[in-house]
DNA sequence: AGGAACACGTGACCC
DNA sequence: TGGGTCACGTGTTCC
């Protein structure tokens, strides 16, 4: 208490200083604040908290989101593909650069289902081939289609459930499937079987599906 | 200019309220601002600014790759996507988060020829409705595949010819047919048909596929 | 009018 | 010792 009110001066203009900050802080923070209507200092505090607490919300939703979509968009592609993905879009889309990496193979889960998908390209005997890979990854085939996309590209998609005695996880299973398909590029045992009308048709051996 | 000074008392306490309200509302605030050091009214006001830009941007970015994540298919994967991949194996596989982001629709094209795959989750005539989508972007479907994937999934894969007026880019024909599958979700004009035999079936109005 | 909001100058307090 | 911050009471202005 009692100080000698000699610097009184200076103590003014700093007051004014400080309030003047003050002020500018409340008319930048106000700014940034969307839907402001009343501008008195109590409004722009609260309506500022309020928006905050939104904002925080939302990011934690947002994230959330992110977070599920990054684990469940594309599931399980080999890196090898994905890195590929950004020279993707230097080519002309029309152009069908796409062979050049198949096999392509995606997996999902749900409960005691997978889906599978493979893009990769046409070979004599190839579609039994897998679903017989399939089978042998202790998978039973529920459903399963193959569709021709353009001339030498099959699009297969299966859903099969799990086996009691199923235990990979999903990674495993989509290599081990790509490994299986690469390994129909060499040679594969065929039979030529006779149709009794005079015509031949292929079959793979061994084949149980 | 002048007011006699009668309700000084009045004036007193209205102010003392005031002041009160607006330094509990810095607290509140302060409160809610991570890290946040010095708690000087200063402080407060300019750190809350910044906290509040950051969360608005960061909201911007993640409404941005929520947005692409959404749209973009899997052949237009967006780097921010695959660089995320790395994440994907550490987290639970079997968990079934896959419904939270359907549709998933992916396109690709070779020469005249258009492969579509549609992810999404299971409504009375959406199909149909979707085919009939197609068609009207003029092209023609060559042939397709619907596969339940666990109760309420459905994986639809669709071969279709682009025809002599197909004028689209692959990601717009994307995002055309997200818009249409998202928009599934409102409600569609129904009928119900009288079977003969006592039991009635639903059908979509307009179809011509 | 009379309530509400503001800026001001000042005394006190704290490193 | 000062530089920085605060709360206070007051005068003024606006609706």
């Amino acid at each position: 208490m009692s100080r000698p009110p000699i610097d009184t001066r200076e103590h003014l203009i700093a007051e004014r200083k400080r309030r003047e900050k003050l002020s500018q802080s409340f008319i930048a923070l106000s700014a940034i604040i969307p839907g402001l209507k009343k501008m008195d200092k109590a409004s722009i505090l609260s309506d500022a908290i309020n928006y905050m607490k939104q904002l925080q919300e939302r990011v934690k939703k947002l994230e959330e989101e992110v977070a599920i979509r990054t684990v469940e968009s594309v599931v399980i592609v080999k890196k090898s593909q994905v890195l590929a993905f950004d020279d993707i879009f230097s080519l002309d889309e029309n152009s069908n650069h796409f062979e050049q990496q198949l096999p392509e193979i995606e997996a999902r889960v749900l409960d005691k289902h997978v889906l599978l998908r493979i893009h990769y390209e046409k070979q004599k005997g190839c579609m039994t081939e897998i679903l017989r890979e399939i089978k042998k990854l202790n998978l039973s085939i529920l459903n399963s289609s193959v569709l021709s996309f353009g001339s030498s590209i099959l699009e297969m998609t299966i859903v099969a459930q799990m086996d009691v005695d199923f235990c990979m996880n999903i990674e495993d299973l989509v290599k081990s499937l790509h490994t299986s398909c690469v390994g129909l590029d060499e040679a594969t045992p065929c039979i030529l079987i006779a149709n009794g009308n005079g015509s031949c048709s292929e079959r793979r051996i061994g084949l149980d599906f």
